[in-house]
RNA sequence: GGCGUUGGUUAAACGGUCGCGGUGCGGGCCCGCAAGGGCACUGCAUCGAGGAAAGUCCGGGCUGCAUAGAGCAAGGUGCCAGAUAACAUCUGGGGGGCGAGAGUCCACGGACAGUGCAACAGAGAACAGUCCGCCAGCGGCUCGUCGCAAGGCGAGUGCGGGCAAGGGUGAAACGGUGCGGUAAGAGCGCACCGCGUCGGUGGCAACACGCGACGGCACGGCAAACCCCACCUGCAGCAAGGCUAAAUAGGGGGAGCAUGGCGCGGCUCGCGUCUUCCCCGGGUUGGCUGCUUGAGGCCGACGGUGACGUCGGUCCCAGAGGAAUGACCGUUCACGACAAAACCCGGCUUAUCGACUGACCCGGGCG
């Protein structure tokens, strides 16, 4: 499978690229995990990833979760719309082994394939957070 | 043979494809006159979590601040000797407990400096004490008996008296065993054991001794109770600390705007203020650095019982920053535990599926 990759410009790092997904985003449920979807800056689609020891106290448990989403997006982020994703595991996460969520994953990243492209809804965050593509 | 003891090594293996981070050599794009710089672009090569990376319990390095010396307070350590940068770690030794043994466990200085504590039980818990008990010589009292009587004898009482052996209580009760001794007893006497003091011998020392002399012989326990003694310790931590681009708001200084506008004023001077440029200093959000070559790993020689040291050779072995090791396919097996660096080392403690291996102990058989 040659092109999907996952170079870093697709992740969400600062924390106002997060705060504005979460403010216009909508949310997708799966059985593990909540992915907020909101319009892309960008042109393709990114995520960011916001694993906290709430739900998982253990260094190496974060890692794998991280790991597997990293995985499962990255296999269908071409086919993906111009869409930001912040991806959080919820309370059940810690009850599945590696191949459930890993299958929670990937149908909840195929939902946000087929579900409805998210419209710039305001006019208030796409267009400032636009102008960021510009390298520092 | 052992569900005996004690160390060490390892942490599924191999191939392919895709992906992520660092480094090296190229390519590309951007900034710049250039030197050069930047990139969350890209090709190839190469490297890329642990034995505990963990808990953050100790000890150092490093960094900043503080600091004449000494003392006090507070905290820590606590048999001896050594190893080490240092330690609460490690090595060797001593003592004590446990074990048949290999081994293993121990905060293991001081209770004649002082103040305290000891529940319950028990008579009694620290200049001892007598509940049951033992004794029957002596003083009482009662009864019986003998006697003319004084009184004798016997029994009882256990009030006075003697005793601390035995029973009983307790975590602990003021040496043990035996013999003598006695009314009964007791280091009361004796022997042996134990103990104390002084000396001797061995050992660097802790300490040891089937060594000698003296002493009938308690000087009890708890110091992870206060305390005393000896030794150690300045405080904070990589969000330490160093450097710095930019935007916005705004502070200080200087210059300019040909004699400029506005305010105070009747006017001039003057002062304040507005506007432009330059310089300086601070806060916010970022960036760079600290950041990995180190008390380093491996191999060998030598010294040492050993921890370890010295010398020689050789290797470079993660440096992320919302945080890199994963996914898929194939093959194999004993079907894979605990758990992931965050400035770096040395330890301790705790978690852990297994596999391999060294040394030693016990029992049995054969020679």
């Amino acid at each position: 499978m040659p092109g999907t990759r996952f170079p870093r410009h697709a992740r969400l790092l600062l924390p106002r690229e997060f705060d504005a997904v979460f403010q216009s985003g909508r949310r997708e449920r799966g059985r593990f995990f909540v992915c907020v979807v909101a319009a892309g800056a960008c042109a393709r689609a990114r995520i960011g990833f916001a694993v906290g020891k709430k739900h998982l106290p253990a260094a190496h448990d974060r890692n794998l979760v991280k790991r597997l989403a990293r995985e499962s997006f990255r296999a269908r982020r071409e086919r993906m719309p111009a869409v930001d994703l912040v991806l959080s595991p919820g309370r059940e996460v810690s009850r599945g082994d590696r191949v459930l969520l890993r299958r929670d994953l990937d149908a909840l990243f195929d939902r946000v394939i087929a579900g409805p492209i998210p419209v710039s809804a305001s006019v208030r965050t796409p267009t400032p957070v636009g102008g960021e593509e510009s390298p520092r």
